[in-house]
DNA sequence: CGCATTTGACCTGCGC
DNA sequence: GCGCAGGTCAAATGCG
């Protein structure tokens, strides 16, 4: 009812599986992120051209990325050992989390590096179907219908410093369910797009290590389009990280290395605010190359042109 | 009345 | 094999 079909039709994950991260500490989210986000706050949006809601702003001031350790090995390097929301250098704090690695072997991810492999992952049967999906269930009173396999599919974790746990992110979300978090104070709630066509679901849990940061952890793409655009000033960046921009985000750092390296000086320093974090990668990274950022630097990986303000 | 949230039960995967 | 933790389901409940 209140999105629009059809959205980006064109960018889709299907299934990817795991978010493979080795060195990462523990925390709330699991499968293996690891968060980077500037601590100072800074417009990164509006410097995209995003209009946010002041209130919000601030909110979405932090800028996080995340990526496989596996998939960038540097990275890995550069991230292990990293505890959970410890302050790495001035500007940067840096989260990292454990995760179980859906593929043991190891590699099933792809991303950055090798970007055709990762398409694989698509074909291959849903190797872990965390929750509901296995064997048919003989549950004498409660009726429970399983689904066939669940496939993972790509997430991102943003990191945002709240007071509220539910961000506004332009989509509607319905809470299915809410867990404790070993560990953790603070329950996990688990959400899912309200369209019945869309598959996204998002949790939203309080870091253990600092209650003031909200990790949202987005698992899918919309298939349609939010409610409200950015410039309109009603949705947050999150929205549009939350599936539709994924593959880019891991592109926009890719050139490997440092996160700091991969960061345009200008996102860096001080603009780069939110917590982004790439955790699935996506197969569906077209490109094999990373250019340098055009002008349109992030925003124009990340945000179609048809949220931007122009 | 319809929809969203709450909440306990259930299922699955993983580690020991 | 067992227990734990994460994730999901669905009935009950609340709210507009």
């Amino acid at each position: 009812m209140e999105d629009k079909e059809g959205g980006n039709p064109g960018a889709e994950f299907t299934s990817e599986s795991s978010w493979t991260l080795s060195g990462g500490g523990p925390d709330s989210v699991s499968n293996g992120v690891n968060y980077f986000f500037d601590r100072e706050s800074t417009s990164i949006l509006s410097e995209f051209g995003w209009d946010l809601p002041p209130d919000h702003a601030d909110e979405f001031g932090r800028f996080a990325e995340l990526d496989r350790t596996e998939a960038r090995p540097e990275l890995a390097g550069n991230f292990s050992g990293s505890q959970s929301c410890a302050a790495a250098d001035d500007h940067v704090a840096r989260c990292s989390v454990s995760g179980t690695a859906s593929n043991p072997g190891g590699s099933a991810d792809v991303s950055t590096s090798n970007p055709s492999v990762s398409s694989s992952s698509s074909e291959d049967p849903p190797e872990k179907s965390t929750g509901s999906g296995g064997k048919p269930p003989e549950i004498p009173s409660k009726v429970r219908k399983k689904a066939p396999k669940r496939i993972r599919q790509p997430r991102f974790a943003f990191m945002t410093k709240s007071e509220v746990d539910h961000l506004e992110d332009g989509y509607r979300w319905r809470k299915y369910g809410q867990k404790a978090v070993k560990n953790s104070p603070f329950p996990r709630s688990y959400h899912r797009c309200t369209n019945s066509k869309c598959t996204v679901k998002k949790t939203v849990e309080r870091s253990s290590e600092d209650p003031s940061i909200v990790i949202t952890t987005y698992e899918g793409q919309h298939c349609h389009q939010s409610l409200a655009f950015p410039r309109g000033g009603l949705i947050s960046h999150e929205a549009a990280f939350a599936g539709q921009f994924t593959p880019a985000i891991s592109q926009f750092y890719h050139p490997g290395s440092q996160l700091h390296g991969e960061i345009p000086p200008s996102i860096t320093q001080s603009q780069s605010h939110q917590a982004a974090i790439d955790v699935g990668e996506s197969r569906s990274e077209p490109k094999p190359t990373l250019e340098p950022p055009t002008d349109e630097g992030l925003l124009g990986d990340i945000v179609p042109p048809g949220m931007r303000n122009g």
